[in-house]
DNA sequence: TCTTCATAATTGTATATACAATTGTTGTTG
DNA sequence: CAACAACAATTGTATATACAATTATGAAGA
């Protein structure tokens, strides 16, 4: 096969087994996605995150989006209001609660990661980075 | 954050971006999942695989691979049926209607797929794929 | 042989996802 | 300002997926 389909396999595969390896989310009933936006919301320190904002970020088409931050809302880990200015838009925030649990997860998380990729050494995971950094370039 | 769980991020992210731009068997009414299977299957060059094969070949884990090989058989992209050695088997096959679509798939794939790494030369995706291999070396 | 365990596949059920169509709101322009 | 286009989010529906429990078959030991 030519490399640029092995590539896209082996990049495939491999996000799969990390994926697996890594999923220690699932024992705090948040899938991947939920979690994901989660991380997202955190790192908006304060600021709020409308729903474009959040698609954008996932590259996830949208539609579902809705529903994901609807399970969100219900177990309380995030808060949802209409925008003032622009009543299209919704302002998404995390909770406290939803800061908590992250804070729990964070420790098991970077572990896993850190499990997850212990066969290559820094120097190798920085040039796997800016490999993969460059192969996305999305100009 | 530190460079495993950006590692993680990065390949998952990745693997979506590159999924999204190749996801050309759409158009043929086939899922990511269901064209795995059959080029597994194509690739068993008519030896017959059964449920555990794939499974093993698709990290996916089990339960799913019957009702997705369903599919494909409606589809009559693929033949089942009863191990006679052992009966518990069950033996699948890729008829030629199957292989017919995987041959005009094929190209199609290919060049979504070089297009998608277009950016990086043979070199750096050599060094790419090797990394990936290293990260993953399950022993 | 009967019982028990292991294997292989399937089914039930709840949940997540994709894609298209729809609703509500804002912006624009004739 | 009325009509229409553009935007943001939501809903409908079909399909896919995860996980647990179940069925069917085969293997092994008392």
């Amino acid at each position: 096969m030519e490399i640029a389909s092995k590539t896209v396999i082996n990049i495939a595969y491999t996000s799969r087994v990390i994926e697996m390896a890594t999923s220690v989310f699932k024992d705090f009933n948040l899938t991947n996605q939920q979690y994901n936006v989660l991380r997202i919301l955190r790192g908006q320190k304060g600021k709020p995150a409308n729903l474009s904002t959040l698609q954008e970020r996932m590259i996830d088409r949208n539609s579902n989006t809705t529903r994901l931050v609807d399970k969100l809302v219900q177990k309380k880990l995030v808060s949802r209001k209409v925008c003032p200015e622009n009543r299209r838009k919704i302002e998404i925030l995390i909770t406290e609660k939803g800061l908590t649990v992250l804070q729990e997860l964070d420790p098991i998380i970077t572990k896993a990661n850190e499990n997850a990729v212990k066969n290559l050494n820094t120097e190798e995971l920085e040039t796997l980075n800016n490999l993969l950094d460059k192969l996305r370039n999305d100009e």
